[in-house]
DNA sequence: GATGAATGAGCGTTCATTCAT
DNA sequence: CATGAATGAACGCTCATTCAT
């Protein structure tokens, strides 16, 4: 892959997090990586592409960090279970309560007209939802409860929902008080 | 207030809620209300001013249907908690898991560049979480817990996360579950 | 004429003196004569017609106080000549140098492409030069100099022009100054 | 600069000359360059930008030509003032009288309500008046008269006048007895 | 590989005028 | 007489994409 197309993915990442895919204008991606026309459309051929490369670099961090190096580490089920919503919380204060998740952003924003980007943010929280399932699983051996398919699907609607009233209140502390409810959520079922 | 006007609010609001602000174009909506150019603007001064009136469209039904109507009835909070997650439920139903909520999409579409939208999705959300922790407070009289705010925002949080996977998904069962979880969580709070 | 239609043209003439004629919209003429639409196609075929009573409206008075009442009074044609300077630099300064001349303003923005706008200020030109040029003939009387009708021309231009650089620089001292300079125009005539 | 850019501005300057700016469409502009409208973009970001660079383009060559080719040369101030009146009289000549001055007709078509345009025509107003101004100057050395500066703001205004006046008749003529008026109140101040 | 000039369908908006009541 | 709802052509402008060099 070339160095370069990589470096105009993380740039147009930053862009599109922080405004939006279809306010993100290929003008601004041009400028900001500091390239022309022609060599935009010699390593990609459409924004939409690289629409889809972006959720790409947003999913490797993600799976990388917290799925992989969080959620399927050696650690207990429940130093997980604390370190990704650590995770959580500290990507949202280093960007203050601005960006809102991609993942949720780029569903609402593109998934009703665009299956393609439906189908990769689909993937992105059916994967999260199984890894999470498994954490779940571990903690709850011998234990009664719910179907913990069901809880990590409750955890992540309700981190996303955090997340969203959280950038409309542009408040970092409403993601603070539902992950202390994510915590106890998870305690409860 | 015009009826025709009302028309035109009602008939944008179907396209927006299903479509999104942006992706409804004035043309869609002139089309489905059969009307020219010339017509809108005598009734609307911009997309925009259209776009505020759906919202206030959305937020009116909303208020007399779940916040007065059920929440602030004077049924027993149990019952109140029931038909406003019944009332959620068959919302979604109804449109066959295809909408998501009006109010998350447009806090996520416009939130970050429209303040008068983003005021407006504050306002729903804030009177939202504020009548549900009222409904919270009766059912923990002389109970420990947390507090019923926090409470109330976690519900809502974990509704509008459940709704963005669930049309993500297209799967009203998401929502079903979800709302099983957020009975729990108003449980055992 | 009906008092009303007399009304529309007064209010519409004010509007475009100071906003000129393409820059008033027929709303803004509705909205300061406080009638409808109806009202006004009942009264004029069109902003068109509209444009060409306007210019009548001002000609009238521009016929009254000065072709008529100074040019044409009995007194000295010193006196007269003095009378029309004085009558162009009071009109202004109650205008604090902001409209310019409605004549000078109509021929440049519509004579090009309208006749009938073009023609109207055709005839107050000439008929201003004419009667001008008469009383500088009363003051001529057995001297030598050069034609009147010419001199006469050169004394409007010369206001015209004055006018103009008025309203460019925003500043009633430049017609004063121009004023000097016709006064000694038509003394060495 | 461009080549096509300074295409596309003689050819809207020659538009804009004789129809005005706001009379001249995009639509003509770009049929007139035989371009569509993203290259028109392409070049400049707006038609309030072209009409900007239009006014340069003819102060430029009022400049080259007329303040500094002819008022600045180092003949005698006779000649200066003879050779500006003519150059002048076959400016209008060769546009056959149709057209009248591109900054007279600005300054009354959008000195009012465009703050951009209004300050570009006042220094080309302001340049040709101190520049004649001094050319007085050197023909009063010992006389007495009235100031330079008025004088030569007379006879900037007297041509004004006489161009819009010869624009609205159509006539040539009109601007040649002006000039010749202009001479003798240059002579006789 | 790389440039940036060129394309053109589509956008939201304006506004004089017409027409049903 | 009068209302104001309705029309629709035209406007300035946007922007992802294509193409000649």
């Amino acid at each position: 892959m070339s160095q370069k197309r990589q470096e105009i993915i993380k740039i147009a990442a930053a862009l599109i997090e922080s405004k939006g895919y279809e306010n993100t204008k290929l003008s601004d991606i041009l400028e900001a990586a500091a390239i022309g026309k022609g060599q935009f459309y010699h390593y990609f051929s459409s924004k939409h592409e690289l629409g889809l490369e972006v959720l790409d670099y947003f999913y490797e961090i993600f799976d990388r960090e917290v799925l992989e190096g969080i959620l399927s580490s050696k650690k207990s089920p429940e130093a997980k279970i604390n370190e990704m919503l650590q995770w959580v919380l500290e990507n949202h204060t280093s960007k203050q309560a601005r960006c809102g998740c991609i993942f949720g952003n780029i569903a609402l924003e593109l998934s009703e007209h665009d299956p393609a980007f439906s189908k990769k943010v689909r993937e992105v929280f059916d994967k999260w939802i199984d890894k999470l399932s498994i954490v779940l699983e571990e903690m709850a051996r011998g234990k009664e409860g719910s179907s913990c398919v069901e809880v990590a699907q409750g955890v992540v609607a309700l981190i996303e929902g955090g997340i969203m009233i959280m950038k409309n209140k542009q408040d970092i502390k409403v993601l603070e008080d539902i992950l202390t409810l994510a915590r106890r959520m998870i305690a409860t079922s």
